[in-house]
Formats: structure tokens, C-alpha cells, sequence
DNA sequence: TCAACTATTTGTCCAAGACAATATGACGAG
DNA sequence: CTCGTCATATTGTCTTGGACAAATAGTTGA
């Protein structure tokens, strides 16, 4: 058990910097052999403390590769570079309720809760669940992280806007609880994606759309996946990945599932997160947009194995 | 980029048992190297690849440390032996709602969740938040931990359990967010800690007792926690970690977060997670019992900094 | 302009050694 | 017999340097 002793002072130690970046040790060690960047003082140990500047300048460039940027010409650059990509813009966004959008965007910037609160529910009740979802919270969510990723926005405000999101779905749905309703479909997401904004957003889709959500919450290893799913008797899993979980890890967490999961059991897969994997996986059914989920939702009710589900009851 | 190419048949390459049992990589080696178990086969590469049934064993062992026992002492034991441990109960329950608490927990493992929650809404009716906390479902989730410690219950209905919980806080909540109070405490986790049952328990008993939480969510960078209790003001930090976070890692943060944060700022660390915490740490609450957070309250009531605070505003 | 091929980049894995914090066990004093 | 002190054993994490395959970028040809 090594100790970091006295972490004040010089800097933190190399799990720290792990648990803070979400960097790996492995890729720490290696971008300092490889790049010459960071090179951390040395504990009476021998073991790396990275001074705060270090850590600031990992978690920015950490931002940036999720952005698409490589770490090779990340680290040639200066402060200022790295700052020049921060602000560069991306392309338009072509959304019609661009500007409302924007005004909210402010109100998480300057942490006015209420007034956020208010505009959720004045919104909900002039949409309906269904519109509010796919036109205001799903873009807002976006824009929100990559306000965080362009370092307009920290994590603090992300969480403060996520937990009033959360606080909105979770009291609109107590309400709304089926006891019936087909598919049935069991939400959660895979160990080490800890995002439930996804989850609840299908729940309410579902709900709305008569079918019968079954929220088991984040991070369940795929076994007891597999044995939630035969308990609950669903027709579907559905997976939620957002934009930080690998592709890889992903896409080899599927296919895993896919072969323990029983092969009349759908496999449906959502969020920003799996964008980005190519291939197509046998018998698991990508859903990069919110629109796919309403396609896989009318597959089922027009396959057989819909109405044979049905007819079992 | 190490691929684990078809994880299909062989087994389950090493990141992906990380990943299910929560061992770290570097853990499975050296077991591996001192104990000669677990001893997986090798992909063409020379790469691990755990059976499920290794990965399973593991993931018992890891139940049975989190319970105390060392891990030279589980490597020597057979199945049966670890079974044996497994089913060895702990030193009699001395609640007095034993049997209730017993009742309840079955209701768990049959995933009687309407009846579950019915229990939930009546219990908190009689006995007040307060008492409900303490009395009721503070117990009851140590026992649920324990019986899935035991493997009398898996993942999928501790998290079922987790959902009911969380919606009744959330809800019951809902209603009674306070706009003033003293003191305004940020309620978060550590980056690694994602359980927030801890968090909205604390949360339930900050507002009936006129204090002013602020719900922040789980896993916080330390800088950004140190950026949101500047923002909103706060007069407390209040982190919470379960059985799963390591003593080390959770120590080495808290010694982290208390040298960023002001030092007019209290922090406070509760949960299951601080008591094997055995050095006290300097500026650092720990609060391993409910209790301790009415004695945290107390003394900053009491404390000429609180009515310093007061009269700032 | 687009497809196919090659080269580079990059994260993860491996091995074996080392060390300090914790837990265990032995000892002696009150 | 109980408690505190010290020595010993256990155990998780950190170290170095090498290797490889997947993903991306760059180049060539139709």
C-alpha cells in the first residue's frame, strides 16, 4: 500500500490525478515517456506528485480529445494554444429554438436554478413529454456538455443542471407509474457509465408511449443484467451510453451481453456514446437518436414475437 | 489499443473483469503472481482471458474482503469453504425492529416492490422523517448490504431497491426544498463514488432540521467542489462514501479537498465507507454514524463562526 | 471524387521488483 | 486477565521498459 504521505504541498499523487482527469495511470506513464508531458516531481519514494497547473492542464486536454483532438498535437502546444481551441466554435447550430436554447444555457451559467425551473415545467405542460424531450432537453443536454467541454461551464454546473433535470423527470413520473403495458423494456446502463439523465429521458418516452419501463439505474454488471431481464420477464434491455464511455469499451460490452442475454430478448442500445461505433453488432440495434427508439418500438409491436409475447399472458 | 477480439467462448479479458468485480488490474496480477490464483488462460497475444467461472469466484472473494476477511486466507479455501463463509451469519442484529427489518428485506428478495413501497410511505408517515432515517431505512440498507455481502441477493434487486428509495426521497423532497436556513451545506461525492442514497438521507435530515442542503450530485472534482462552495456559499461540505470506496483513496481525498477548501469551510465525511478510517484527519468530520451529523450540526450552531456566518447576510 | 492501401499514432497489456501502510501475533506490565 | 507496545507478515499500489493491435491519418491509384 504505498502513501502518498503528505499529498500537501508538492502536488497529488498519481491516483489522485486518475480519480480527478479520469486518465488512467497507464496513460499517464505513457504520455510522459512518449511526449515529455507532464513530468510530475518525485516523491522521497520515487513516486509522481503532479502539482495542481499539471492536473488543470491534463483535465483541459482530457476536454479536448473528447472534442476529437489528438493528445500527439495537443501537446506541442502552449497555453494559449490549447485556449484557442477551447473557444473555437463549432459549426452553427441549426436548431429553430436556437435562441431560447441559448437563454437557458445562460441560466445554468449563472446558476439560476429557479428560473430554470420554471421554464422546464411552463415547457412540459406546453409540449407534452414527448416534444419536450426530443426539442428542448436532449439539445439542451448537448449544448450543455459541450458548453463543459469548451470550458464555458465547469462540472459543478453541469451537476447542478443534471440534478434539477433529475428532480423535474423523477416527480413527473411518480405520478405516471404503469402497472401494464407492452414492451416491456428494462433500462439501465453498463458498469463505469454512471449517466441516469438517459435512462430517465427513455423512461418518460416510454411511459408516454404505453409501454412499461422497468428503471433498474446505472452501472449493472451484464450477468445480473441477463437475470434482471428473465425476473422481470422484459422484452427489451435497453442500454444508455453518453459521450465519455469508450467506443471500444462499449461495443465489447454489448457484444458480451448480447451472448449471455436470451436470443428473444431485444437489445437496444441509445445515446450520444455509441455514435461513434461503426460496425454494426449482430442482434443489437443502435439508437443514436432519440427517433430510433420510436423505431425499434414500432419494429416490436409489428414483429410477431410482439404479439406472441402477448398472447403468453 | 489492446483488443480483446472475440471475448466470445474463451473468456473475459482482464479490463472487462475489472470492470465486473471492481479489482484492479494491478490486483489481479499479483494475485495472480503470490497466489497462483486466479490463473486464466492466454489469447494468442499473451493477453488474460478469465472464464466465468473464475470471474464469478473473484467477485465472492471480493463480497467476503469487503466483510474482513484477508485475501491470503480465501485463496487457500475451496468452494465449499468459501461457501461456509458466505452463509456464516454476523453477530445478532440487536435492532428492535429486527423482525420488521427482516419482513422487509424479504420483500427485497422477492422484488415485492408495490409492497415495498407502500411500507416506505406508511413507515415515514408515522415516525417522521427523522426517526425513519435512523430507525427505518439506514438499517435496512446496511442489511441489504450484508445480505448481498452474503450473497443472499444480487445486484439487480439492490438496485430495484436503490430506485424505490430514491424516487420516495426525491419526491417527498420535492415538496420541501427550503429557500433559507442554516447552515447551506454542499452535499456531494468524490469522483469513484457514485451512490447518492447517502446524499439524500443527509439531505432529508438537513431540511427538517432547518438547515439549507445543496444537492450536488455524485462525484465532484475537489477543484470544483472547492469552486461550488465558494458560489453558493456554503458553510459546509458534506461527502458521503459507502463500503466500496477505499479507505485509502477516500482519506488521501479528503486530505486533498481540505487543503483546497477555505479554511473557515467545515468538512464533513459520512457514511459506511469512513469507519475503518482509523487516523483522524486534520480539519476533517468524520461522521460514521447518522448521530455524528447531529452532533456536526450542534457544534457549528454553537460555534462563534456560525453566528459569524449569520450575521454576513 | 472516392476507394484501397500504407504509415503513424495511441491506449492498454505484460513482467518482475519494491515499498509502506495495515493487520496479525507475541510479549511484558499493571 | 486486560491492555498497550513492539516485531512480523500481509497486501495493494507504484515503479520501469517493452510490446502489440485498433483506430486514425496520409498517400496512392482509378
Amino acid at each position: 500500500m504505498t502513501s502518498p504521505s503528505v499529498s500537501s504541498g508538492p502536488g497529488l499523487p498519481i491516483a489522485s490525478v486518475e480519480r480527478e482527469t479520469g486518465l488512467s495511470k497507464d496513460t499517464l506513464r505513457v504520455w510522459e515517456r512518449r511526449y515529455g508531458f507532464p513530468t510530475p516531481e518525485r516523491d522521497v519514494n520515487g513516486e509522481r506528485l503532479y502539482t495542481p497547473t499539471q492536473v488543470r492542464r491534463l483535465a483541459q486536454i482530457k476536454r479536448l480529445m473528447d472534442r476529437g483532438h489528438r493528445p500527439g498535437k495537443l501537446m506541442t502546444l502552449d497555453e494559449a494554444g490549447l485556449l484557442a481551441l477551447d473557444q473555437a466554435r463549432s459549426s452553427a447550430w441549426p436548431s429553430p429554438d436556437d435562441q431560447q436554447l441559448e437563454h437557458w444555457l445562460n441560466l445554468v451559467k449563472t446558476h439560476d436554478t429557479e428560473a430554470l425551473q420554471r421554464a422546464f415545467h411552463r415547457e412540459l405542460a406546453k409540449r407534452g413529454m414527448t416534444r419536450f424531450v426530443q426539442d428542448i432537453v436532449a439539445p439542451l443536454i448537448a449544448r450543455v456538455g459541450e458548453a463543459w467541454s469548451r470550458n464555458e461551464l465547469g462540472v459543478f454546473e453541469e451537476h447542478l443542471f443534471s440534478q434539477h433535470l433529475e428532480k423535474l423527470f423523477r416527480t413527473t413520473l411518480a405520478n405516471m407509474t404503469p402497472q401494464t403495458g407492452h414492451p416491456r423494456v428494462l433500462l439501465t446502463t453498463l458498469s463505469g457509465e454512471e449517466h441516469t439523465l438517459g435512462l430517465l429521458m427513455v423512461e418518460a418516452l416510454l411511459v408516454v408511449e404505453d409501454a412499461y419501463p422497468v428503471l433498474l439505474g446505472p452501472q449493472t454488471p451484464i450477468d445480473e443484467i441477463v437475470r434482471a431481464a428473465q425476473i422481470k420477464a422484459v422484452d427489451a434491455v435497453c442500454l444508455s451510453f453518453s459521450t465519455a464511455y469508450s467506443p471500444a469499451l462499449a461495443a465489447q460490452g454489448l457484444r458480451d451481453l448480447r451472448q449471455m442475454l436470451p436470443a428473444d430478448t431485444q437489445l437496444w442500445a441509445g445515446g450520444y456514446g455509441v455514435k461513434p461505433i461503426r460496425k454494426a453488432i449482430d442482434g443489437v440495434c443502435l439508437m443514436p437518436e432519440f427517433q430510433d427508439l420510436f423505431d425499434c418500438l414500432a419494429r416490436w409491436r409489428s414483429e410477431p414475437g410482439g404479439k406472441t409475447a402477448d398472447d403468453l399472458k
